[in-house]
DNA sequence: AGATTCACG
DNA sequence: ACGTACGTGAATCTG
């Protein structure tokens, strides 16, 4: 869109969108959301751009309930209907929309739109710019100046008319600043705003073209006469504070200056993607972006602007790739397998400039490559890719480090939306309407069908995505930076990607000799129980199958039919606990399950993952970009769930070790993080009055909860407050802590009921958040990760109260993974700052476990909990316990 | 491939 | 009235 002379525009998003919801019959699209209102709005914008083509754009939307204008007048307002969900629904829709035209948007709690826009024009006015307002609403008027035109809709949105100030006269025969006047005496029924009953717009106007403005009226109140003289008289106050009601307050503090709102237009294919997700066809055909859209159907054939330069030892190309390595910005490494630790390398792709140089991976072994493996490991030569966590790590089996990873789109794209289903660039290009690349699937082929495919063909592939890669990184950054992310990204996730990477490297010893002695004596144990079970059902049958249990159990022992799944009887550990007391089967079948876990998942599994080539060591994988909350995941094999909670499976921890003789296992966990986190967001005085005072909270709680001193805490008390505190975490329902508890819900309702009315502050923080979530359609924790709820306004209960719990649950839980991550990077780096040779080995979410020399425990003693509990300032300190031992498992 | 079960925080 | 606790990964059975 060509860019206009210097003219701010300034809309009234509030006023406009609720013209549009009237204005439009319903439409609704494919996914069910109505998108009247939004595209109301979009046509009446698109007019304006077209029509006034501005330099500088501000939405302003009215923030909240309560604005300075009801501490006067509390009714101000008040009568009006709800706003129907129907219409609430498409706020976050159309703000969403306003972000992808690249517009600004800005909204201040206690004020409204009206004061932002009487602001910002202000500002302008007085740099002497020019100003169009756009609104519904006629108050704007009294804003229209010299400088400054209004444009009111008409019937509907996308007629507008334009009010210079001689037109404001020439409509009303008033000047602009009497429109507040004329509001002070008419009223205005729609915000609740008496004025003086008996007058409306026609006297109003004759009153102010003779006296000019109320508190001339009011002075010459003795001039007039008859029912309109005792009507004025009688609501003098209500004039007053009428007019005051209308006024624009002109002095908000703005955080944004006009500068600040500069719109250079929008971007064709953000802008294209968004559309095509609201259906809005006939407008993407209006701006003539349907080629724009990657996700359109009829691709937009990707303009090929590279040159693609295979090199190898028989292709040549060397010199080439060497002569532009200086320009080199963009690296893929492209792998067979999932599992990073145990992946051949296929290929790699380098791009500089408009070369995407591709070799297939053995090249790297060539003598001629050394300039290539020089510019990987050169911490200088900056290098954008698609998962590059995974490519250090295919690099590093082949001996070669990676450096100078400064941007990764995967992981970018993570932060933007933690819970899109599809990580992959194919899909990635598509959401954000660029030309796509062909999917990994349809290159290689899946399962046993893979292969590699012949050199021109993957060289294509691979150059097809260094070069999204690099088409994607700014639209990444730019929208980092917009959702105030870029901070989170560059200084925690990036770097974190570094640390992780390393952990891997290193791996942890796991001793086989030792699992393999658990394995004998689960074995024997396993056969055992299997032939007294065989016994007690008087016929042999696979345990293991839910299927065959469930016909031995409730069929032909007749044991009472307590849960059904889909598939039939569920016989999970909830069931047979409930049935243990009618058959002697229960205990053992229940005995069985747990070590026939322990055997095929932990002994069978993790002697698999035990690698020779590393000196009997296991190397997990750590991914970044899977848990909603921020948190990681650990996978080939998964190291955050080894056994603890049972003396049995603990024992498994005994297997893992230190790598080198002398040295010992440190453990450090965090003490209540979540708990500490909840009390630092919600303000509660009580929850950080006890933590100030290093008390155990779930005893804390109880004393509380249930009002006695800490000596009366008995047991059951202590169990049921520590129940509640975790319900609270997750995000509480009576039903789901009478399950925990194994009581009434109605019991679990007083619990709940009890717990707020103490803890007043964790009540409140619990409303407004879900309220918050209801407005903004995301959460965010501490350090800005955020994560969008589309199901909180759904009119289904289920997947609606599901929202609610995890807009309650993920500021706690990401919050707490922020400050673990912040930890292990500033960890890291306290190890290479102080030359330590003690290695951190795993994150098992609240906790880290190192490697220690000798003479390293009592540095590390001090140093671990110190970096861990300076991680983030909270209100609340934080806590983190340490303790050595020869093995995981002595060190808790 | 999907469902079930269970290990962890 | 509605019926789930929040977040993961791995092994196994089944259709």
């Amino acid at each position: 869109m060509a860019k206009g002379t210097d003219k701010l525009m300034l809309i009234d998003g509030n006023s406009i969108i609720y013209r549009a919801f009237f204005a439009i019959p319903p439409l609704t699209n494919s996914s069910g959301l109505q998108t009247n209102a939004v595209y109301g709005f979009t046509t009446m914008l698109l007019k304006v751009l077209e029509e006034e083509k501005p330099s500088h754009i501000l939405v302003a939307f009215d923030a909240g309930k309560t604005t300075f204008r009801h501490e006067g007048y509390a009714e101000y307002k008040g009568g009006r209907e709800k706003t129907p969900p129907e219409l609430s629904q498409q706020f976050p829709v159309l703000k969403d929309l306003i972000r992808s035209f690249s517009i600004s948007q800005y909204e201040l709690p206690g004020y409204e739109a009206d004061d932002i826009i009487g602001t910002l024009s202000r500002l302008a006015e007085e740099e002497g710019r020019e100003v169009v307002v756009v609104s519904g609403d006629k108050d704007l008027l009294q804003l229209a100046s010299d400088k400054v035109t209004v444009l009111l809709t008409r019937k509907g949105v996308t007629e507008v008319e334009k009010y210079a100030p001689e037109d404001v006269n020439a409509r009303y025969g008033l000047k602009p600043e009497q429109i507040i006047d004329l509001k002070g005496l008419m009223g205005d029924p729609s915000d609740n705003i008496p004025g003086v009953p008996g007058v409306g717009e026609k006297t109003a106007v004759k009153l102010l073209q003779e006296f000019g403005s109320v508190e001339n009226v009011l002075d010459n109140i003795p001039n007039l006469k008859g029912k309109l003289r005792e009507n004025i008289e009688n609501n003098v106050d209500n004039a007053r504070m009428s007019k005051q009601l209308a006024t624009i307050f002109r002095e908000v503090p703005l955080d944004r200056t006009v500068d600040d709102v500069a719109w250079s237009g929008y971007d064709a294919a953000s802008l294209a993607t968004a559309l095509r997700k609201l259906e809005f066809k006939s407008l993407m055909e209006r701006l003539d972006l349907s080629g724009a859209d990657a996700g359109s159907g009829e691709l937009a054939k990707a303009e090929i602007e590279y040159e693609t330069i295979i090199v190898g030892d028989d292709a040549g190309g060397w010199e080439q790739l060497d002569a532009s390595l200086p320009d080199a910005d963009t690296l893929i490494i492209e792998a067979a397998g999932d599992n990073p630790h145990a992946s051949e390398g296929i290929g790699l792709a380098v791009m500089a400039d408009s070369r995407c140089f591709v070799l297939a991976f053995p090249q790297l072994k060539s003598e001629k490559a050394e300039a290539l493996l020089t510019w990987l490991s050169d911490p200088e030569a900056a290098k954008a890719g698609y998962d590059l966590h995974r490519a250090e790590l295919v690099l590093a089996r082949a001996g070669i480090k990676l450096c100078g990873q400064t941007f990764d789109v995967q992981l970018a794209a993570y932060l933007l939306d933690p819970t899109e289903a599809d990580p992959s660039l194919t899909g990635l290009l598509q959401r954000h309407g660029l030309p796509s690349v062909a999917s990994d699937e349809s290159v290689y082929g899946k399962g046993a069908k893979f292969r590699v495919p012949p050199t021109e063909e993957l060289a294509a592939h691979l150059a097809a995505k260094a070069d999204a890669v690099r088409r994607l990184k700014p639209v990444l950054e730019d929208e980092l930076e917009r959702l105030n992310m870029s901070k989170l990204y560059h200084e925690l996730e990036q770097p974190l990607a570094v640390v992780l990477a390393g952990m891997e490297l290193q791996g942890i010893k796991c001793e086989s000799g030792t699992l393999q002695e658990l394995g004998k004596d689960f074995q024997a144990r396993i056969e055992g129980i299997m032939s007294d079970i065989y016994q007690q059902a008087g016929t042999e049958f696979n345990i293991g199958s839910p299927k065959q249990l469930g016909e031995i159990l409730f069929d032909k022992l007749g044991l009472p039919v307590i849960k059904k799944n889909k598939t039939g009887y569920s016989t999970d550990a909830e069931v047979l606990e409930k049935l243990e007391p009618y058959h002697e089967i229960v205990r053992l079948i229940l005995h069985y399950r747990q070590l026939a876990k322990l055997q095929s998942t932990y002994i069978e599994g993790l002697l698999k993952e035990i690698r020779q080539d590393t000196g009997g060591k296991i190397h997990t994988f750590y991914r970044q970009t899977i848990a909603a909350t921020g948190r990681l995941s650990s996978q080939y094999p998964n190291l955050q769930n080894i056994p603890i909670r049972l003396e049995e499976g603990r024992q498994i921890r005994k297997a893992f070790v230190p790598s080198e003789p002398g040295w010992r296992i440190l453990g450090a966990d965090y003490s209540q993080i979540e708990l500490r986190v909840l009390a630092h967001i919600s303000g509660d005085d009580r929850l950080k009055e006890a933590f100030l005072q290093e008390m155990d909270i779930h005893t804390k709680t109880a004393m509380d909860v249930f009002g006695v001193p800490k000596e009366q805490v008995d047991a059951n008390m202590r169990r049921s407050a520590k129940a509640v505190n975790f319900g609270i975490v997750y995000g509480i329902s009576d039903y789901g802590l009478s399950q925990n508890l194994n009581i009434t819900r109605k019991e679990a309702g007083a619990f709940i009921e009890q717990y707020f009315s103490v803890f007043q502050g964790v009540r409140k923080y619990m409303d407004t958040i879900v309220e918050q979530a209801k407005q903004d359609g995301y959460v965010t924790t501490l350090l800005g990760r955020r994560r969008y709820l589309p199901d909180i306004r759904a009119s289904n209960f289920n997947l609606r109260s599901f929202a609610e719990r995890t807009a309650m649950n993920t500021p706690i839980q990401g919050t707490a993974a922020d400050i673990i991550k912040l930890a292990m990077v500033r960890m890291d780096e306290a190890l290479r700052e102080r030359n330590l040779q003690s290695r951190m080995l795993l994150q098992v979410h609240d906790e880290l476990v190192f490697e220690v020399p000798e003479e390293e425990f009592e540095t590390m003693k001090v140093l671990v909990p110190q970096v861990m509990e300076s991680a983030l300032e909270l209100d609340v300190p934080l806590k983190a316990d340490v303790s050595f031992g020869s093995n995981w498992y002595e060190a808790k």
